[in-house]
DNA sequence: ATAGATGCAAAAATTTTGCAAGGTG
DNA sequence: CACCTTGCAAAATTTTTGCATCTAT
C-alpha cells in the first residue's frame, strides 16, 4: 500500500482492481528503471523480491498497465516486447528512440524534443480533430545503423 | 527479371544478392498492395501466386528486405509484425500511424507530414551528428482510442 | 561451376489461457 | 464474503533454423 505512485493507485481503483502484491512489485521495478525491460527482464527481477510471482502475471499485469495507458509497450523489431511506464512523473521523461537495426542497440534520447514537443502537439490536435482519435501516446523510433556498425 | 522496380533489382545486385522467383513475387505483392500486411497474410498471397514458395521463404525474405532498408517492419502491439515497402516509390507514399489500442484499428495519415517533414529532418540531421547514426527511416505511431471506441 | 536461395518440417521463443486456489476490499 | 487475481502448466502463436536440394549468375 505504501510505496507506489498515488497517481496509479487512483487509477486502479477508479477501475475497481486491486491493488496486489504482484502489481506493486512490478510497479516498483518500472518506476525505478532506466532501461526498457522485458518482460522476461521484468520477471527476473521480480523473483529477486518475490519469488511466488509467476510469469504469467507479469504478462498479465503488464497487459493490463499498458491497457490502462500506465505503462507503455515497445516493440523494437526483436520479437520481444519492452515496457516502460508512461508517464514522466518518475525519473526518466519522455524519450523517442534510435534503433541499430543491426547489433539492436537501442539509444533514448530527449535533447531535440523541445523543437518536436510543438509538432507533435500541433499534429496531435490536428489528429483528433480530424480522425476523434482520444489519442494517449505515441512512439517515435528511428531506425538505422550505429556508429559501430556503419564501419562494417 | 521484368517486374519490379530497378532501384530494388539494383540494390540485391550490389550486394551480390540474388532476383529469384520468390523475391520477385514478394516485391510484386508489396508494391501493389495498400496494406500493412503480416508475414501470413503476404504468405496466402504468395501461395495464391506460386504455391511451391514456402513460408520459410516469405520470412527470409522480408527479414532481409528489411535489413536492406527496402522494406520496413511494423510491429503494433499485437504480437504480428507488418511489413511494408519502405520508399514513396510506388503508389503509397510515407506516412504515419494512429492505433486504436482498443480494437486494434490502424488509420495511416499523411495529411500533417508536411509540417511534420520538415521537423523530422531537422531532427534527423541533428541525430546523425550528435550520436553518429546512419538513419534510413523512421515510425512515427500514435496510440489511443478510435472514435468508436471512445463511446464505450 | 559455385555461391546463394529454398522447401520442408522440426525447433525456438514469446505470449496467452484454463482452472482451481488464494488474496483484497 | 464476493469478486478480483494468481500460479501452474499446458497451449497457442509467431518466427527461426538445419540440411539436403535446387537455381541464378
Amino acid at each position: 500500500m505504501r510505496y507506489g505512485n498515488p497517481w496509479i493507485q487512483q487509477r486502479l481503483i477508479e477501475e475497481g482492481l486491486r491493488i496486489t502484491e504482484a502489481r506493486r512489485v512490478i510497479l516498483g521495478i518500472l518506476g525505478k528503471t532506466l532501461q526498457h525491460l522485458s518482460a522476461e527482464e521484468i520477471y527476473f527481477i521480480v523473483r529477486r523480491i518475490n519469488p511466488s510471482i509467476g510469469f504469467a502475471t507479469v504478462y498479465r499485469t503488464l497487459d493490463l498497465l499498458t491497457k490502462m495507458g500506465i505503462v507503455q509497450k515497445f516493440e523494437f523489431g526483436d520479437g520481444r516486447a519492452r515496457y516502460e511506464l508512461t508517464g514522466g512523473m518518475e525519473k526518466k521523461s519522455h524519450h523517442h528512440h534510435l534503433i541499430c537495426t543491426k547489433c539492436r542497440k537501442i539509444i533514448d534520447y530527449a535533447d531535440f524534443i523541445d523543437e518536436e514537443k510543438e509538432l507533435i502537439n500541433k499534429t496531435e490536435k490536428a489528429l483528433i480533430k480530424k480522425y476523434r482519435f482520444d489519442i494517449k501516446n505515441h512512439i517515435i523510433n528511428f531506425y538505422g545503423l550505429c556508429e559501430d556498425c556503419r564501419k562494417t
